[in-house]
DNA sequence: TGTTACAATACCAAAAAAATACCATTTACC
DNA sequence: GGTAAATGGTATTTTTTTGGTATTGTAACA
């Protein structure tokens, strides 16, 4: 068990932490409790003045002990805000998989993208948006269908439903959806999605320009916010000629 | 017992609850008379005002409290009406996105998978393996070739491509390429997968038991090393009838 | 006796938290 | 249908918290 901060940094456990000046000791007590621990990484540490009482030192030595770890990078100071444990970034690891809108991902293979608006509208939810979205059957869901082209071509077809309670009213989105939700307060935090590959059918074929029987590229995702909620289950379908869906994994600590 | 939401909320209570700023005080508070039941799915909160004169604090710390609990996706607010209590959390998979084994993929999905190699060889590098492996002129690479078969009926088309310096000897591989690689200490810990949909050649429709021009799923993934380096190279072809990619993203901090 | 490392005091500046005042939309009632 | 009350939405300001800095004192050491 790791004990309290207050605890740790305790008068009596200083002393105890071996020879030298008190913010020498201050400063490998914090070490420890980062290497123990009692302080993981993005915690922010007690206020200076906190740990000076603590420890019933200055205010100064608190300062001089971490000064030391900011310059090892071990700790990350923001003025009016406090002192944070550092993160360990691995550079490669921070280009971590991206929930990235159409238009950014266009925009980074150097293709200008644009939409046509399908539909705008508000349905009663079908069984599967029901049990998807765990919509209650007195509320209505929001859909949304457009066409997405990129370079004067259509690449895709994306249906979304959003639940009526977090979006009343599709017709205020104009260009993000997104944007809308996060507008509305709603940050979804999580997606998962199912990619399969599907010969097209003559409505989506003709929408895209391809020949009936063409491979596309079939995306079903559904968005979470941080409860674990669901609040949008999108249905794309992209041409298989003229489109590729990059994505990254990580492996799992096993 | 259930109190009052007045009682719940009152200024003694929220000092009670726990550290911190007001406000964080104040969405704990809420989020456990949401779980305790004192607020069920569908009500209404009280006005903002009510809340504010019950804890006894202003109006924006409490708004600032619920903006929380809107984000998450626990509360719903209406514009001149009120603020709901969102319906219930679905209870998501926790899964992360994870380097799966098609042989752990499938069993997964309550089917039993086997393969038949159509190939094990030692050769010199293509182009394509030489830019993506990073591989000198001199190293050999393994590549690997088999027809993974799920239930009795073929799904998918498999080429590997491994450095030489890190598999020398293919015909080694039995069955799983990753636990071979392991077993020689090179552990994959990141990997990229670029997915595609295409309609079948003639060639691997007749593999896969489908007609030619039906969709398929291509996967090509390389995976890393934890120094960054590139040790394998995949690509895979999946009928599209039968099979579904799953990936989970989440979004990076901003 | 001066130099240096250590520690304490007092004050400065940036950020977050909280309060005040006012705006916009919905609902209900007439 | 119109209008007022109720409710959430927003901008501005004030207060509090938090790290940043300059000054001073003290004791060890050359």
């Amino acid at each position: 068990m790791t004990d309290d901060l207050a605890t740790i940094l305790s008068p009596e456990r200083l002393q105890a932490g071996g020879t030298g000046p008190l913010y020498v000791k201050l400063r490998r007590t914090l070490e420890d409790a980062m290497r123990t621990g009692a302080l993981g990484h993005g915690d922010a540490l007690p206020p200076e003045r906190d740990i000076a009482e603590f420890a019933a030192v200055s205010r100064v030595t608190v300062r001089k002990a971490i000064d030391d770890l900011v310059a090892d990078g071990l700790l990350v100071r923001r003025h009016g805000s406090g002192t944070f444990v550092a993160k360990p970034v691995s550079k490669v690891e921070q280009r971590l998989s991206q929930l990235t809108s159409f238009t950014e991902d266009m925009a980074r293979r150097g293709m200008t993208a644009r939409s046509e608006w399908l539909h705008k509208g508000i349905h009663t939810p079908s069984p599967d948006e029901m049990m998807i979205l765990g919509l209650a059957t007195d509320i209505k869901v929001s859909r949304l269908s457009r066409l997405r082209i990129a370079d004067d071509q259509p690449l895709a077809i994306e249906h979304a439903s959003v639940s009526g309670e977090f979006l009343p009213d599709p017709s205020v989105v104009t260009t993000s959806l997104y944007a809308e939700l996060e507008r509305r307060g709603v940050r979804p935090v999580r997606a998962v999605q199912r990619i399969s590959a599907t010969n097209m059918k003559e409505a989506d074929a003709h929408l895209l320009g391809v020949p009936v029987g063409a491979a596309g590229l079939s995306i079903e995702r559904i968005s979470y916010v941080g409860s674990g909620r669901a609040i949008e289950f999108t249905r794309s379908l992209y041409r298989g000629d003229a489109y590729d869906f990059v994505a990254e994994l990580t492996i799992g600590a096993s």
